[in-house]
DNA sequence: GCGGAGTGATTACAGCTGTAGTCAATAAGG
DNA sequence: CCTTATTGACTACAGCTGTAATCACTCCGC
């Protein structure tokens, strides 16, 4: 399964939480800051589908577009990647630097807790 | 601050370890499996320099280089910048991932909760 | 002094990415 | 029927990236 680019999992986003679309509601529905044009999303269509990230199924004279890898792989896949770069593969020390850098709220903290606490039962 | 590339990374990573160094030090110490001849690692310096990622002395004929950017400042904006992108810019639901794919060992788990219940202090 | 080894600078080039434009076919509306 | 809007396919092109090769200079050993 090849790389998905950044402005490409901006689609895969898109497919993830609805499909199957056609590509114009894909573009609908791309979130409007990136400013894209309808070919602009049709390229990254067919690139996703040359990479195998997608299927499509025809409907008339146009394709419906779905999601053919599950969002919760890319995930594992893309964070596992950068904890393995950058935190030696152990979630420890990310949450360390999290909190090192105040971006763990006191709600956030017990929330954590909680769910390691389940995680043991 | 511009972005870092990966192959770039692999060259902060070193200097980060240990520095100033020259263009030679560095392709020594780069990871052998990379398979980098010296003039890629050059580039590699060229590339960090003109990014402002690396700073360089003369030493002689030759330069000796440092980094200009802390490992810290920039891993907080790459796992900053994943962490928006997949979980909503929050850290519990990457942990829940990371729960989920059974990638937590019971050792972990003791580990993040002594360090939650020291933040707590 | 001279030739070779090391050094930064410059150039090369293909593949990926962001961002379209163009084109041919076709469906739909009048 | 004929025009127009829609759609996928193909083409374009610059910037970034990985991966070098080449070149000109200079210091060191002979």
């Amino acid at each position: 399964m090849e790389r998905i680019a950044e402005g490409e999992y901006a689609v895969m986003e898109v497919l993830w939480d609805e499909s199957p679309l056609t590509a114009a509601e894909v573009a609908e529905r791309v979130p409007l800051d990136r400013g894209w044009s309808l070919p602009t999303v049709k390229t990254m269509l067919s690139r996703l589908l040359a990479k195998g990230a997608l299927a499509h199924e025809q409907d008339g004279r146009r394709y419906l577009y779905r999601p053919a890898i599950r969002r919760e792989d890319y995930v594992a896949e893309e964070s596992g990647r950068l904890i393995d770069r950058m935190f030696g593969g152990r979630l420890t020390p990310l949450v360390a630097h999290f909190a090192a850098r105040d971006r763990l709220t006191p709600a956030d903290i017990a929330e954590i807790e909680a769910l390691l606490k389940e995680l043991k039962s």
